[in-house]
DNA sequence: GCGCAGGTCAAGTTCAGCTTCCTCATGTGA
DNA sequence: TCACATGAGGAAGCTGAACTTGACCTGCGC
């Protein structure tokens, strides 16, 4: 019969395209990859890879056993996933990949949520953009993906995945808080300051009022600042770009110092206060957040309590400005 | 990851009842299988057998697991029918059961098209009931079961597998030759001595004239012999049983001695010279055979072939009286 | 040319899974 | 009721499949 561990490494050659690079996923040496995969050869009486420079190519044959591996693969994936199901006891190691933003706000409490309801259970978590976490999860170096998602259609297509969202993060403009305090410093406390939120209800702003203005934008190809300048091209300007800076907080920063205006989400302002003046923006704009997972996982314990964790954290967030 | 090996015990002491049983399926020693099962105890987390009497029982996780084995077990023998497909050559063993009739005239013919075809193929016979071979089929000890149905809703279900049916074969009444030839013996050739076959065509008789005959039946618990019950009570009386014999050219002889009549399927006529009047009857009487496979190696070009082979029989058998 | 990277081969090593032999528990027939 | 057959499963030792190590070969860039 069939080796299934032999398919498996034929299946990994595929996605990571290399011998080599499978054999690292896979924790052997190159060596037992190309042994296995020689016998795999013999066992379905099929070449199955050809010399491509110095590297292995699938044949057509090899790429159908493929598809075949991805099945089976699932269905031991699927039984793994019923059998935890039936155990009482939460355990084992949930890995998350989120996107930065969503790392520093969301996961924390989430995680710690689930600590504490189950005490065996192990969640490891690495910031990745949303691209790279769905690779990762694609390749099943991961359990649960956590991407934003802005609605203009740029998101790589979840195929054959598991789509749910959990919340939504209003898109916030920044502008520097124009008077001073009488020791000359900028103004404390901004709305962010918990202590001071209600207070100051400022209303929404539209973008067409900032056309002059300097702007701090993400980075050119992350998804938010192409977002921001669409809808700045929707108001009638193009916006003149001063800075480009990947981390919100540094972006804030330059806000704060009154070098320009940005736009924020509003995850981005929940873990320090904001000594800037933030307002919602008209036509709002809101970035989608969701979590992403393999189906044959859907009813895995471990998966059905991080999303239930995850659903209980988008109920509970109010946006810093909920107005 | 669950080990597939242990799976497929587990399953097999499922279909089995025993471990003892599911020892001998798979080749190997009981004390093997109890230790797996140990194994598979551990990975899954669960309780998975226990004991009643001295045997096991499954418990609830455990027949959940079984299916699905059945899934990842199905999905490996598609990849390898798969794979099968793509070559050239169509070698291995094909593990055929068929009900005695088939198999004395259906077979043989069939077999020796197939070798002639597939030098490399090798096709192994059984000779089992239809509810005998479908359990077979079930437990994977074969790949095609032959199987004749009347047509009366007896067959125990195709639950899950696929069934073709391939040709038909009429049921005839034969009855002893009244006259006698010069020198006292029963006269010879019958048409089913080709030589003689179309000068005698008979017309179909009505199972009523028979009604105060002696009859020579099939066993009591066979499909015929009730099918054939449920006509004479449908034309108004009840055959007088003299004897049940399991084996058709028996009852033939029986019937060509002068002790009664008998009611036999064309297959039955085909081996050898028959000297006794056979006639179709009205309204006619006939069986459907088909064959039987697991879905999943629909398209092993192994199986296409037989079925192939049997198709061209089927379509190729002329029943002995053709009117 | 040299050096390096990816793949493969040969030899030695490890450990999963087997067999054999045994014990224990249960049911059955004298 | 006792002896014995039968099925499950534990202990010890064996075998071989699959691994690592350390070679070598080949294609590619400098």
């Amino acid at each position: 019969m069939l080796g299934v561990w032999r398919l498996q490494l034929l299946r990994e050659v595929s996605r990571r395209g290399s011998i080599k690079a499978a054999a690292e996923a896979m924790s052997v040496t190159p060596s037992a990859v190309s042994q296995q995969l020689a016998i795999l050869e013999r066992e379905a009486g099929v070449e199955l890879l050809e010399k491509s420079g110095r590297q292995v190519r699938l044949t057509e044959a090899a790429l159908r056993l493929v598809r075949h591996a991805d099945t089976i693969t699932g269905a031991i994936a699927a039984a793994e996933a019923d059998l935890a199901s039936m155990q009482q006891l939460v355990t084992g190691t949930l890995r998350v990949a989120a996107f930065p933003t969503a790392a520093r706000a969301v996961m924390p409490p989430v995680m710690a949520a689930l600590s504490r309801i189950h005490p065996e259970l192990r969640v490891t978590l690495r910031d990745f953009e949303a691209d790279e976490s769905l690779t990762a999860l694609q390749m099943d170096e991961i359990d649960i993906a956590i991407v934003d998602d802005y609605g203009d259609g740029s998101r790589v297509p979840y195929a054959g995945l598991d789509v749910c969202e959990f919340m939504r993060d209003p898109i916030y403009l920044a502008t520097a808080i124009a008077r001073l305090s009488v020791d000359g410093r900028l103004a404390p406390p901004s709305f962010a300051d918990p202590s001071a939120r209600d207070p100051r209800p400022s209303g929404a702003t539209r973008l067409e009022e900032f056309r002059d203005a300097f702007w701090i934008m993400d980075t050119d190809n992350s998804h938010l600042s192409q977002v921001t300048r669409r809808a700045c091209r929707a108001a009638g300007f193009e916006p003149h770009i001063r800075s480009s800076c990947k981390d919100f907080s540094v972006i804030l920063a330059l806000v704060e110092a009154g070098l320009g205006v940005g736009v924020l989400p509003g995850l981005a302002l929940l873990d320090r206060p904001v000594r800037a003046d933030v307002r919602p923006i008209s036509p709002p704009l809101v970035r989608r957040i969701s979590s992403v997972i393999r189906p044959e996982r859907r009813s895995h314990p471990m998966i059905v309590s991080a999303l239930a964790e995850l659903e209980r954290f988008g109920a509970s967030y109010v946006p810093p400005l909920a107005g």
